[in-house]
DNA sequence: GCGGGCGGTGAGAGCGCTCTCGACGACCCG
DNA sequence: CGGGTCGTCGAGAGCGCTCTCACCGCCCGC
């Protein structure tokens, strides 16, 4: 342990500056109603004590903690394959910063995790949680709504049961699938076929109903269920081939399973797009542009729905904005995608 | 905001279970010196009240906040292309889930986000840090230093001065460079190149390092400057391809590079592994395996060396570790690698 | 010129917890 | 059988902050 140098307190600031402790506070948490020369005065002396307010002490009186939980409910896979994640933080964190909140991260690991990060979550120890669980079969969202903590999901939860006031921020699955498949149907295909992801994911039912929504008669050999992954992405391949060997365009759930997509359809002699035009989905960027060929794909601005969600979390706590809210709550986003075209399609 | 319902303390706990605040306290930390028949009502009543503790008034007094923070000082490009981080973050995770302590998260910005994570970590929030800052130019090190807080850095840091007492811990990045190189050269390749990192990061450097080890009177023109990135990989490789059209195999600082210089040499009408065998590093899953074709990397175990950077931190806050420690303070630890064969190399 | 406001400030009471210290039996030894 | 020791428990003093409320000048109006 290093020897931290006693920190000051607001009673040495007081002292310092020759005012009360009450009126250092208020300096320090906006100034209202403090006449400006003493106000300085107060300033001065925190600069020159280098004092930092003690955390836990205001919590304690005001039972605000200016920290936000995210919980990332992902069992390995999707979340570590992709730098989805990563962007989504970046989001969060950039939006929690500019409001002075801190993030708490809580990455749960199968099911008894998620005992703990209820009890961390009803324990009272943030103001809210982001919540990132896009397994239909997922218990967290019920244990987010006992623990009665403010939260907004990432991506549309879809639990049975009361949806009312449930916040979420999702990115248009089935609009970017459409336009993809469209894209396709663009380009004179039309025998397209469909990669599916893990079904048990609202994104991967919306992508499909996306397709759907195309392809209305759409043979239903075309469509192959997957689970995302690049491996899962060649087992679907070749099963579509063996199915309708003439199958002209592939729109893949994901760019991880078009990548394995495209090394099947490679193996198998067929060219990329000449033969087969194939889209994907998230545009992962390591990964879209370094297939071969590059891999048209369909957008999703990641970082910018982490942003979303933050800034509808806050707004949600903050009772200023509680106040200017009346008639219309605040609601859930949808945010859209766009195609971006390279060389497979 | 919603209402949460008042909270129950350890006055409540105490009042139905029959004894004094302190006994309720002593049991809910342990339980030490507690007859076990009063420690049972005790529980019981905590259960019965659903009682958690407030950590906010515990860490009033004890100062500890069983909480350490995360910075991570990566300017966007490298972590979010890679899983990397998130894997990392991972093995963080779950070795402070395991001694129940959060995980705060700060992911810094520019210049002046350091100064913000400054004040943070100074103001005494978090017991101790774990930080990603791997240029060498950072001021991520210093400022933690001067804030006088417990910290275990991730890569070895590298600046000026004094590193008594600097806990890290790093990959083998030059123990798996030569590896990767000597592989190459076991495949009787002569004409070895290397393609380095961004050299601000010590482990490009190392990588570097570890080339020149095997390699000890290289061609230098075999050396081309790169930066980590795709992009940068291409350019390396065209302007290797234009200095020595007869090399045959390249090392390339990491698999994204690695993925960019395979491109440029399939262009170039190269075979690979025939022509020029290629060998890259990180073992960045998605990437990797999708190359064409897949690539001989050097893998290192990243969610290992989150685990271990909490676990050396959280010895070093361990006062009870302390004294153990008399006499062998704890220190910094190199992962190693293994070298992955795949098809390019 | 005097009372009523009113903006500005300080005193003090907690927030919920930990931890020291002293009290109090029970138990052991001589 | 008396004095000491040990194990167990409760009383109470804070930790550093916010926030209410009372107080004190000063300005205004009549």
């Amino acid at each position: 342990m290093t020897d931290t140098a006693p920190r000051p307190t607001l009673e040495a600031v007081a002292a310092r500056a020759g005012v009360s402790r009450a009126t250092v506070s208020r300096v320090v948490n906006g100034g209202d109603g403090v006449r400006e020369r003493l106000a300085e005065r107060v300033r001065k002396a925190v600069d020159e004590l280098g004092y930092v307010p003690n955390q836990a002490a205001r919590s304690l009186v005001t039972r605000r903690h200016d920290a936000i939980a995210v919980v990332v409910a992902e069992p390995e896979a999707r979340v570590f394959a992709d730098p989805f994640f990563a962007r989504q933080l970046r989001g969060i964190s950039k939006e929690l910063t500019a409001h002075d909140n801190q993030l708490v991260l809580l990455l749960t690991e199968g099911r008894d995790d998620h005992a703990r990060v209820g009890r961390y979550l009803a324990g009272g120890h943030v103001d809210g949680a982001l919540v990132f669980s896009l397994h239909l079969d997922d218990p967290l969202p019920k244990l987010i709504r006992s623990a009665g903590i403010p939260a907004v999901f990432g991506g549309r939860p879809d639990w049975n049961g009361d949806q009312r006031g449930v916040l979420y921020v999702d990115v248009d699955n089935r609009g970017g699938a459409r336009d993809a498949v469209r894209h396709l149907a663009g380009l004179g295909r039309s025998r397209i076929a469909h990669i599916t992801g893990a079904l048990d994911q609202t994104s991967a039912v919306d992508r499909l109903d996306g397709y759907r929504d195309v392809m209305v008669d759409a043979d239903p050999r075309l469509i192959v269920e997957s689970d995302f992954t690049p491996a899962g992405g060649e087992r679907a391949m070749r099963e579509l081939l063996a199915r309708r060997p003439d199958v002209d365009a592939v729109f893949a759930a994901n760019d991880l399973t078009a990548a394995g997509a495209l090394r099947v359809l490679r193996e198998s002699g067929r060219r990329v797009p000449d033969d087969v035009a194939v889209v994907g989905f998230d545009d992962i960027l390591p990964v879209a542009e370094q297939t071969e060929p590059p891999l048209t794909t369909v957008r999703q601005d990641i970082e910018e729905m982490g942003r979303l969600m933050a800034r509808l979390l806050l707004r949600e706590l903050d009772p200023r904005a509680a106040e200017e809210r009346v008639g219309g709550t605040p609601s859930s986003v949808v945010l859209p995608t766009t195609l971006v075209r390279r060389a497979s399609a």
